[in-house]
DNA sequence: AATTTGAGCAACCGCTAGTTC
DNA sequence: CGAACTAGCGGTTGCTCAAAT
């Protein structure tokens, strides 16, 4: 025995593997546990004296009570300090023993009247998560795996509604199953979502539109409705490695690895479409917080998508102009035409802690950052939802043609960083200024029933244009189509990699079969709406009093900067332009609310951002 | 064989929000 | 109405273990 022990470094990994036996054969019911305990106390007694009680010392310096201590209730905790760290099988079965008498809840009770020495907190977690009668062992099943992607994607980081849909799971289970998986699949350079999942979440979005979810304009719902919840789904992206070098003093003080991690296509084709810039960039810098009931995330976006722009009207022909747009806020483009969501005194309502009145000190983005999922919203929004491909899927679409132009292997999204890669897709877009021309003239967002009477012309024109292969955005849109309808197992790996003049490139095994758009009025309208050009409606571009103060800002602003270029731009933007200025300026705004805390780093920023305006105005 | 690195996991923290008293 | 309790969330930390170096 002595052996067996011994082998095993901390008795708490015997506390941890005895539990699952604990539970496997002895909770067939909750009057079977108590029989169990003297074998629990043995071994770990064993393995105190074998192995030394190490690990008593919790984290935080509390010496925690021994095994012997937890089971009598010796270090009590009611006056004493509490034990933190892992649990031991004899709190464990302290734990359980009250909660089969007690019943669940009332956990701060649990420390009172049982002598545990853990706080209530941690008491609910650990029943919550390990001692619950109900959870499953072990690893996940592949359907659990499949399913758990599924919600992800209608649901974001809703980990305990997801919980609720895989019965035996935890939310921390299901939570950590996620992230370690976004890193592996980052590392990997897949996409987040398989393909067919995404097709999926869009498909069903839309469908939930078509039986009037939005057209309800009923904001009370959308919490109840994950595949409606435009809560915007954390993504991770804390390891990949590209680019660390370049952007490490990193824009915005995002993590350089997560601005990164958002394709460098994905900016530009929404730099592309300034319609895009609303959300999932910025809602990336705006992650999206628990919101309940009636909250709305953006409410400055829920304005943006349903306004009706002129067409092709007001955007400037300009790829680096519009491309900076994807860096600007929400609150730019924002008129505040929906009574719902009255204007805020913020200029920076994309933020989530004003968007959500909480007045945190910090924005949300320094810490936080999350993509959008294919979530749609609807409900107060009121508009067309926007099945959103989620950025990954961009990612992959990226990845699909990687020879399609030579140039992008020597400044590809891969090899080199964001700057770069706006600066070689501002390159092309200038080769191919005719195309972006028709493109952005398309670009514009209309509310929906326009759309839908357009959206069949806009597709056959605009979605070709976008299937040029030669254009900036056409190995996106076509190999989105190709995307969504080619997957095969939503959990394949790729299956090789191939490196093409030192791009490391994905290769995506490619069905060609066509999306028959034009057949079909549903799928030509989810087709506009699932592009990404579309999604991000700003209505900005609509001059109102709020835009011409945002102008005069910019002015004010941008001027001492950028000279000339910025102060035609801004001249523009009197008259109802926008540009890459604005977004800009408004992020050097949203910058000064990080100086309260650093001005470096508002100096960092304003100078990255300076440079990238510079660059772009430049090429 | 020793060391390093990274994945996976458990647990915790800080916070917000809902519920109950 | 406010306090206490609880649930939930996002992020993080620390640990173990196995693979890589």
């Amino acid at each position: 025995m002595s052996t067996r022990i011994s082998s095993i470094k901390h008795f708490s990994v015997i506390g941890k593997y005895f539990a699952e036996f604990w539970w496997d054969w002895s909770f067939a019911s909750a009057g079977d546990i108590l029989p169990v305990l003297p074998a629990v106390f043995c071994i770990e007694e064993m393995s105190i004296t074998s192995e030394t009680g190490e690990r008593m010392i919790s984290k935080n310096g509390v010496d925690s009570p021994s095994v012997e201590e937890a089971g009598s209730g010796g270090n009590s905790g009611e006056n004493g300090p509490l034990k933190k760290g892992p649990w031991t099988s004899a709190e464990d079965a302290i734990l359980v023993e009250y909660v089969t008498k007690h019943g669940e809840g009332n956990w701060n009770a649990v420390q009172k009247h049982s002598g545990l020495a853990r706080c209530g907190k941690s008491c609910r977690l650990r029943w919550a998560n390990h001692l619950r009668p109900d959870l499953k062992k072990g690893a996940f099943t592949p359907e659990e795996e499949r399913r758990i992607i599924e919600l992800h994607a209608k649901m974001g980081n809703k980990w305990a509604r997801m919980a609720a849909e895989l019965p035996g799971r935890t939310d921390n289970e299901i939570k950590n199953y996620w992230n370690t998986r976004i890193k592996r699949r980052q590392r990997a350079g897949l996409p987040i979502y398989p393909p067919e999942i995404c097709f999926q979440a869009v498909n069903e979005n839309q469908r939930n539109e078509d039986l009037g979810t939005f057209s309800s304009g009923n904001a009370q719902h959308h919490d109840f409705s994950p595949i409606n919840n435009f809560d915007i789904p954390a993504v991770e992206f804390k390891n990949l490695e590209l680019n660390q070098q370049l952007y490490t003093p990193t824009l915005l003080d995002i993590p350089p690895t997560s601005l990164l991690d958002i394709p460098a296509n994905s900016l530009l084709m929404q730099g592309l479409n300034p319609s895009y810039t609303g959300k999932s960039v910025l809602s990336s810098f705006y992650p999206s917080k628990r919101f309940r009931g009636t909250e709305s995330l953006y409410p400055s976006i829920n304005a943006s998508v349903c306004d009706v722009v002129p067409s092709g009207t007001q955007y400037p022909n300009d790829g680096s102009v519009q491309i900076a747009q994807s860096f600007a806020l929400p609150s730019a483009f924002d008129n505040n035409s929906n009574s719902e969501n009255p204007p805020s005194s913020s200029s920076i309502r994309g933020c989530h802690s004003v968007l959500n009145g909480n007045s945190s000190s910090e924005p949300a983005w320094v810490t936080k950052l999350e993509l959008p999922s294919l979530q749609t919203r609807t409900g107060s929004w009121g508009s067309p939802s926007s099945p959103l491909p989620s950025l990954e899927c961009v990612d992959t679409l990226i990845q699909t043609h990687p020879t399609e132009n030579t140039e992008s292997c020597s400044l590809s999204r891969q090899n080199s960083g964001l700057l770069d890669a706006v600066l070689y897709e501002s390159q092309i877009m200038k080769n191919s200024k005719n195309n972006s021309c028709q493109q952005t003239s398309h670009a514009s967002i209309m509310p929906v029933d326009v759309m839908d009477t357009l959206s069949h012309d806009l597709h056959e024109t605009q979605w070709e244009a976008y299937g040029d292969p030669i254009s900036p955005l056409g190995h996106s849109s076509l190999s989105f189509s190709e995307y969504t309808i080619s997957s095969r197992n939503p959990l394949d790996e790729p299956q090789s990699v191939e490196t093409v003049s030192g791009c490391k490139v994905k290769e995506e095994v490619v069905e060609p079969v066509p999306m028959q758009y034009d057949d079909n009025s549903e799928t030509a309208n989810l087709t506009i709406f699932s592009r990404p050009d579309f999604l991000l409606a700003s209505n900005c571009f609509v001059p109102n009093d709020d835009q011409t103060r945002e102008n005069s800002l910019l002015k004010d602003a941008f001027g001492p900067f950028l000279g000339e270029d910025l102060s035609r731009d801004c001249k523009q933007m009197d008259s109802g332009a926008t540009s890459s200025a604005q977004g800009c300026v408004l992020l050097l705004k949203q910058n000064e609310s990080i100086t309260v805390h650093s001005q470096r780093k508002q100096k960092d920023m304003h100078q990255l951002t300076l440079n990238y305006l510079q660059n772009l105005f430049t090429v």
